[in-house]
DNA sequence: CTTGACCTTAGAGTCAACTCTAAGCTTATA
DNA sequence: TATAAGCTTAGAGTTGACTCTAAGGTCAAG
Protein backbone atom coordinates (compact mmCIF):
# COMPACT_ATOMS: atom_id res chain seq x y z
CA UNK A 1 0.00 0.00 0.00
CA UNK A 2 1.50 3.46 -1.15
CA UNK A 3 1.27 6.63 0.18
CA UNK A 4 0.19 9.59 -2.23
CA UNK A 5 3.54 10.61 -1.88
CA UNK A 6 4.82 7.47 -2.63
CA UNK A 7 2.71 6.44 -5.58
CA UNK A 8 3.64 10.08 -6.94
CA UNK A 9 7.47 9.51 -6.59
CA UNK A 10 6.69 6.35 -8.21
CA UNK A 11 4.19 7.53 -11.03
CA UNK A 12 5.89 11.24 -11.68
CA UNK A 13 2.43 12.82 -11.09
CA UNK A 14 2.22 14.97 -8.13
CA UNK A 15 0.40 14.41 -5.39
CA UNK A 16 -1.70 17.51 -6.14
CA UNK A 17 -2.52 15.87 -9.96
CA UNK A 18 -3.19 12.51 -8.04
CA UNK A 19 -6.23 14.27 -5.73
CA UNK A 20 -7.08 16.60 -8.88
CA UNK A 21 -7.43 13.07 -11.32
CA UNK A 22 -9.44 11.67 -7.99
CA UNK A 23 -11.81 15.08 -7.93
CA UNK A 24 -12.29 14.09 -11.95
CA UNK A 25 -13.42 10.64 -11.45
CA UNK A 26 -10.52 8.65 -13.07
CA UNK A 27 -8.36 7.53 -10.01
CA UNK A 28 -9.36 6.34 -6.60
CA UNK A 29 -7.60 5.50 -3.34
CA UNK A 30 -9.16 1.89 -2.85
CA UNK A 31 -8.56 2.65 1.45
CA UNK A 32 -8.04 5.43 3.84
CA UNK A 33 -6.05 5.25 7.38
CA UNK A 34 -8.02 6.27 10.39
CA UNK A 35 -6.90 9.54 9.82
CA UNK A 36 -8.12 9.29 6.61
CA UNK A 37 -4.67 9.42 4.50
CA UNK A 38 -4.93 7.65 0.72
CA UNK A 39 -3.55 4.27 0.27
CA UNK A 40 -3.20 3.07 -2.93
CA UNK A 41 -3.12 -1.29 -3.64
CA UNK A 42 -2.00 -2.38 -6.96
CA UNK A 43 -4.84 -2.20 -9.22
CA UNK A 44 -4.91 1.41 -8.02
CA UNK A 45 -1.62 2.00 -9.06
CA UNK A 46 -1.72 0.11 -12.55
CA UNK A 47 -5.13 2.17 -13.19
CA UNK A 48 -2.90 5.56 -12.50
CA UNK A 49 -0.38 3.79 -14.85
CA UNK A 50 -3.08 3.48 -17.58
CA UNK A 51 -3.88 7.07 -17.01
CA UNK A 52 -0.53 8.07 -17.63
CA UNK A 53 -0.20 6.59 -20.73
CA UNK A 54 -3.40 6.92 -22.29
CA UNK A 55 -3.00 10.87 -21.54
CA UNK A 56 0.55 10.52 -23.00
CA UNK A 57 -0.87 9.12 -26.51
CA UNK A 58 -3.06 12.41 -26.38
CA UNK A 59 -6.26 11.32 -24.96
CA UNK A 60 -8.22 14.25 -22.75
CA UNK A 61 -9.07 13.58 -19.35
CA UNK A 62 -12.60 13.03 -20.41
CA UNK A 63 -11.84 10.41 -23.36
CA UNK A 64 -9.48 9.08 -20.13
CA UNK A 65 -13.09 8.88 -17.97
CA UNK A 66 -14.66 7.01 -20.99
CA UNK A 67 -11.30 4.53 -21.89
CA UNK A 68 -11.24 3.60 -18.06
CA UNK A 69 -16.02 2.94 -17.68
CA UNK A 70 -14.36 0.41 -20.76
CA UNK A 71 -11.87 -1.28 -18.89
CA UNK A 72 -13.53 -2.00 -15.83
CA UNK A 73 -16.08 -3.85 -17.92
CA UNK A 74 -14.60 -4.77 -20.97
CA UNK A 75 -17.73 -7.38 -21.44
CA UNK A 76 -20.21 -4.12 -22.27
CA UNK A 77 -18.22 -2.64 -24.55
CA UNK A 78 -17.46 -3.14 -27.96
CA UNK A 79 -13.97 -2.47 -29.56
CA UNK A 80 -15.60 -0.42 -32.60
CA UNK A 81 -15.99 2.19 -28.99
CA UNK A 82 -12.67 2.00 -28.31
CA UNK A 83 -11.13 1.98 -32.15
CA UNK A 84 -14.27 5.09 -32.35
CA UNK A 85 -12.56 7.22 -29.41
CA UNK A 86 -9.20 6.57 -30.89
CA UNK A 87 -9.84 7.49 -34.55
CA UNK A 88 -11.74 10.87 -33.19
CA UNK A 89 -8.59 11.24 -31.73
CA UNK A 90 -6.17 10.48 -34.53
CA UNK A 91 -8.02 13.15 -36.66
CA UNK A 92 -7.93 16.05 -33.76
CA UNK A 93 -4.08 15.29 -33.80
CA UNK A 94 -4.03 15.38 -37.91
CA UNK A 95 -5.97 18.53 -38.21
CA UNK A 96 -3.53 20.05 -35.57
CA UNK A 97 -0.65 18.92 -37.07
CA UNK A 98 -2.03 20.51 -40.83
CA UNK A 99 -2.55 23.84 -38.62
CA UNK A 100 1.02 23.86 -37.29
CA UNK A 101 2.40 22.78 -40.57
CA UNK A 102 0.62 25.55 -42.05
CA UNK A 103 2.29 28.58 -39.37
CA UNK A 104 5.52 26.55 -39.78
CA UNK A 105 6.06 27.11 -43.59
CA UNK A 106 5.06 30.71 -43.31
CA UNK A 107 7.33 31.31 -40.68
CA UNK A 108 9.95 29.24 -41.96
CA UNK A 109 9.19 31.82 -44.95
CA UNK A 110 9.51 34.95 -43.50
CA UNK A 111 12.59 33.79 -41.99
CA UNK A 112 14.08 33.14 -45.02
CA UNK A 113 13.36 36.35 -46.36
CA UNK A 114 14.67 38.33 -43.90
CA UNK A 115 18.58 39.29 -43.64
CA UNK A 116 17.93 38.71 -39.46
CA UNK A 117 20.70 41.48 -39.02
CA UNK A 118 21.43 44.70 -36.82
CA UNK A 119 20.15 46.98 -39.87
CA UNK A 120 17.37 48.82 -38.88
CA UNK A 121 13.62 47.60 -39.71
CA UNK A 122 12.89 49.63 -41.63
CA UNK A 123 12.29 47.57 -44.90
CA UNK A 124 12.20 44.48 -42.89
CA UNK A 125 11.08 41.85 -44.98
CA UNK A 126 9.14 40.20 -42.52
CA UNK A 127 7.11 43.27 -41.34
CA UNK A 128 6.54 43.86 -45.03
CA UNK A 129 4.58 40.81 -45.19
CA UNK A 130 3.10 41.19 -42.33
CA UNK A 131 2.09 44.72 -43.55
CA UNK A 132 0.87 42.95 -46.81
CA UNK A 133 -0.85 40.23 -45.14
CA UNK A 134 0.13 38.47 -48.36
CA UNK A 135 0.21 35.41 -46.27
CA UNK A 136 -2.84 32.47 -46.86
CA UNK A 137 -5.94 32.47 -44.29
CA UNK A 138 -5.31 29.53 -42.30
CA UNK A 139 -8.05 27.64 -40.71
CA UNK A 140 -7.89 27.74 -36.96
CA UNK A 141 -9.17 25.28 -34.78
CA UNK A 142 -10.91 26.74 -32.28
CA UNK A 143 -11.42 24.03 -29.24
CA UNK B 1 -14.38 55.93 -40.99
CA UNK B 2 -15.74 52.46 -39.97
CA UNK B 3 -18.15 51.44 -37.13
CA UNK B 4 -17.41 48.47 -34.89
CA UNK B 5 -19.36 46.44 -37.06
CA UNK B 6 -18.27 47.48 -40.11
CA UNK B 7 -14.66 46.93 -39.32
CA UNK B 8 -16.09 43.54 -37.84
CA UNK B 9 -18.04 42.45 -41.14
CA UNK B 10 -14.38 43.64 -42.84
CA UNK B 11 -12.03 41.69 -41.16
CA UNK B 12 -13.87 38.76 -39.96
CA UNK B 13 -13.64 39.79 -35.89
CA UNK B 14 -15.82 39.90 -33.68
CA UNK B 15 -16.59 43.24 -32.50
CA UNK B 16 -15.69 41.62 -28.89
CA UNK B 17 -12.99 40.65 -30.38
CA UNK B 18 -12.30 44.32 -31.53
CA UNK B 19 -12.77 45.60 -28.37
CA UNK B 20 -10.82 42.89 -26.41
CA UNK B 21 -7.79 43.47 -28.89
CA UNK B 22 -7.97 47.35 -27.93
CA UNK B 23 -8.04 46.34 -24.05
CA UNK B 24 -5.27 44.61 -24.39
CA UNK B 25 -3.40 47.33 -26.31
CA UNK B 26 -3.17 45.49 -29.80
CA UNK B 27 -5.16 48.11 -31.71
CA UNK B 28 -7.27 51.04 -31.21
CA UNK B 29 -9.99 53.51 -32.72
CA UNK B 30 -8.80 56.60 -33.36
CA UNK B 31 -11.13 58.92 -33.26
CA UNK B 32 -15.01 58.23 -31.37
CA UNK B 33 -18.44 60.02 -31.93
CA UNK B 34 -19.91 62.65 -29.44
CA UNK B 35 -21.46 59.30 -28.37
CA UNK B 36 -18.40 57.18 -27.74
CA UNK B 37 -18.47 54.98 -30.28
CA UNK B 38 -15.50 54.03 -32.03
CA UNK B 39 -14.63 54.74 -35.57
CA UNK B 40 -11.99 53.59 -37.48
CA UNK B 41 -9.36 55.41 -40.17
CA UNK B 42 -7.51 53.67 -42.60
CA UNK B 43 -4.65 53.29 -40.87
CA UNK B 44 -6.67 51.53 -37.79
CA UNK B 45 -7.70 48.90 -40.96
CA UNK B 46 -4.02 48.27 -41.81
CA UNK B 47 -2.94 47.29 -37.84
CA UNK B 48 -5.82 45.17 -37.27
CA UNK B 49 -4.89 43.43 -40.54
CA UNK B 50 -1.61 43.13 -39.51
CA UNK B 51 -2.34 41.57 -36.23
CA UNK B 52 -4.46 39.30 -38.12
CA UNK B 53 -1.95 38.04 -40.59
CA UNK B 54 0.66 37.64 -37.64
CA UNK B 55 -1.92 35.86 -35.30
CA UNK B 56 -2.05 33.73 -38.61
CA UNK B 57 1.39 33.15 -38.74
CA UNK B 58 0.95 31.88 -35.20
CA UNK B 59 2.10 34.70 -33.06
CA UNK B 60 0.82 34.78 -29.58
CA UNK B 61 -0.94 38.43 -28.97
CA UNK B 62 2.12 39.02 -26.81
CA UNK B 63 4.19 38.28 -29.71
CA UNK B 64 2.39 40.66 -31.61
CA UNK B 65 2.65 43.43 -29.42
CA UNK B 66 5.86 43.27 -29.76
CA UNK B 67 5.70 43.30 -33.40
CA UNK B 68 3.28 46.21 -33.29
CA UNK B 69 5.86 48.29 -31.14
CA UNK B 70 8.43 47.59 -33.69
CA UNK B 71 6.02 48.17 -36.26
CA UNK B 72 5.14 51.95 -35.15
CA UNK B 73 8.81 52.24 -34.98
CA UNK B 74 10.95 50.47 -37.09
CA UNK B 75 14.24 52.96 -37.17
CA UNK B 76 14.47 51.92 -33.49
CA UNK B 77 14.54 48.25 -34.07
CA UNK B 78 16.75 45.24 -36.10
CA UNK B 79 15.82 42.65 -38.05
CA UNK B 80 17.81 40.76 -35.85
CA UNK B 81 14.64 41.47 -33.59
CA UNK B 82 12.33 40.53 -35.79
CA UNK B 83 13.51 37.44 -36.58
CA UNK B 84 14.75 36.44 -33.21
CA UNK B 85 10.81 36.77 -32.59
CA UNK B 86 9.87 34.33 -35.65
CA UNK B 87 12.86 31.97 -35.17
CA UNK B 88 11.50 31.88 -31.24
CA UNK B 89 8.20 30.87 -32.78
CA UNK B 90 8.93 28.62 -35.18
CA UNK B 91 11.10 26.82 -32.62
CA UNK B 92 7.86 26.65 -30.56
CA UNK B 93 5.55 25.56 -33.36
CA UNK B 94 8.18 22.49 -34.48
CA UNK B 95 8.21 21.08 -30.96
CA UNK B 96 4.54 21.21 -30.45
CA UNK B 97 4.70 19.72 -34.07
CA UNK B 98 7.30 16.91 -32.84
CA UNK B 99 4.51 15.97 -30.08
CA UNK B 100 1.77 15.67 -31.95
CA UNK B 101 3.62 13.38 -34.49
CA UNK B 102 4.47 11.24 -31.60
CA UNK B 103 0.83 11.08 -30.61
CA UNK B 104 0.00 10.68 -34.01
CA UNK B 105 2.04 7.42 -34.19
CA UNK B 106 0.99 5.94 -31.50
CA UNK B 107 -2.42 6.36 -32.24
CA UNK B 108 -2.12 5.42 -35.98
CA UNK B 109 -0.37 2.11 -33.91
CA UNK B 110 -3.06 1.51 -32.08
CA UNK B 111 -5.73 1.35 -34.46
CA UNK B 112 -4.09 -0.78 -36.91
CA UNK B 113 -3.39 -2.79 -33.86
CA UNK B 114 -7.24 -3.09 -33.32
CA UNK B 115 -10.30 -4.89 -35.28
CA UNK B 116 -12.65 -2.21 -34.33
CA UNK B 117 -15.48 -4.47 -34.69
CA UNK B 118 -18.55 -5.28 -32.27
CA UNK B 119 -16.42 -8.01 -30.77
CA UNK B 120 -16.17 -7.35 -26.75
CA UNK B 121 -13.15 -5.54 -25.82
CA UNK B 122 -12.31 -8.32 -23.45
CA UNK B 123 -9.42 -8.72 -25.53
CA UNK B 124 -8.97 -5.46 -27.53
CA UNK B 125 -5.39 -4.66 -28.22
CA UNK B 126 -5.75 -0.61 -27.84
CA UNK B 127 -6.99 -1.51 -23.90
CA UNK B 128 -4.46 -4.23 -23.74
CA UNK B 129 -1.41 -1.81 -24.95
CA UNK B 130 -2.60 1.00 -23.05
CA UNK B 131 -3.00 -1.25 -19.93
CA UNK B 132 0.68 -2.73 -20.82
CA UNK B 133 1.77 1.05 -20.74
CA UNK B 134 4.26 0.01 -23.75
CA UNK B 135 3.63 3.48 -24.98
CA UNK B 136 6.90 5.46 -25.25
CA UNK B 137 6.83 8.19 -22.98
CA UNK B 138 6.54 11.75 -24.45
CA UNK B 139 7.74 15.16 -23.48
CA UNK B 140 4.52 17.23 -23.45
CA UNK B 141 4.93 20.47 -23.41
CA UNK B 142 3.96 22.67 -20.26
CA UNK B 143 2.27 25.77 -21.82
C1' DC C 1 7.43 16.97 23.98
C1' DT C 2 8.72 19.40 20.07
C1' DT C 3 9.89 19.92 15.46
C1' DG C 4 9.26 19.19 10.84
C1' DA C 5 7.57 16.51 7.21
C1' DC C 6 3.46 14.81 5.52
C1' DC C 7 -1.47 14.45 5.17
C1' DT C 8 -6.44 16.34 4.77
C1' DT C 9 -10.12 19.59 2.62
C1' DA C 10 -12.47 23.25 0.07
C1' DG C 11 -11.75 26.41 -2.82
C1' DA C 12 -9.12 29.92 -5.45
C1' DG C 13 -5.72 30.98 -9.09
C1' DT C 14 -3.25 30.22 -13.65
C1' DC C 15 -2.84 30.47 -18.72
C1' DA C 16 -4.58 32.27 -23.56
C1' DA C 17 -7.71 34.06 -26.23
C1' DC C 18 -11.64 34.91 -26.39
C1' DT C 19 -16.93 35.13 -25.38
C1' DC C 20 -20.68 36.71 -23.11
C1' DT C 21 -23.74 39.47 -19.87
C1' DA C 22 -26.05 43.33 -17.88
C1' DA C 23 -27.49 47.77 -17.80
C1' DG C 24 -27.95 51.61 -20.09
C1' DC C 25 -27.23 55.10 -24.17
C1' DT C 26 -27.74 56.29 -29.41
C1' DT C 27 -29.23 56.07 -33.94
C1' DA C 28 -31.78 54.68 -38.02
C1' DT C 29 -36.08 53.24 -39.83
C1' DA C 30 -41.30 52.90 -40.19
C1' DT D 1 -42.60 58.62 -31.84
C1' DA D 2 -41.83 54.12 -31.07
C1' DT D 3 -39.19 50.26 -31.90
C1' DA D 4 -35.30 47.70 -32.94
C1' DA D 5 -30.70 47.48 -33.95
C1' DG D 6 -26.39 48.93 -32.54
C1' DC D 7 -23.18 51.05 -29.38
C1' DT D 8 -20.88 51.75 -24.61
C1' DT D 9 -18.66 49.86 -20.14
C1' DA D 10 -17.02 46.86 -16.44
C1' DG D 11 -16.66 42.66 -15.33
C1' DA D 12 -17.70 37.64 -15.24
C1' DG D 13 -17.51 33.12 -17.61
C1' DT D 14 -15.32 29.53 -20.73
C1' DT D 15 -11.94 25.68 -21.64
C1' DG D 16 -8.50 22.01 -19.92
C1' DA D 17 -5.37 20.53 -16.97
C1' DC D 18 -3.50 21.52 -13.59
C1' DT D 19 -1.28 24.25 -9.48
C1' DC D 20 -1.47 26.41 -5.33
C1' DT D 21 -3.19 28.21 -0.73
C1' DA D 22 -4.96 28.21 3.81
C1' DA D 23 -6.05 26.15 7.85
C1' DG D 24 -5.60 22.44 10.27
C1' DG D 25 -4.79 17.24 11.67
C1' DT D 26 -1.03 13.26 11.97
C1' DC D 27 3.17 10.94 12.56
C1' DA D 28 8.15 9.65 13.16
C1' DA D 29 12.55 11.03 14.95
C1' DG D 30 15.43 13.11 18.49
Amino acid sequence: MLKISELSAQSGLSAHTLRFYEKNGLINASSRSEAGYRYYNEADVRRVEFVKTARNAGFSLEDIAQLLSIRVDKQSHSCQEVTDLTRHKLNEVNAKIDELQSMQQTLQILLDSCCGGPEKATHCSIMEALDEGEIRDQARSKK
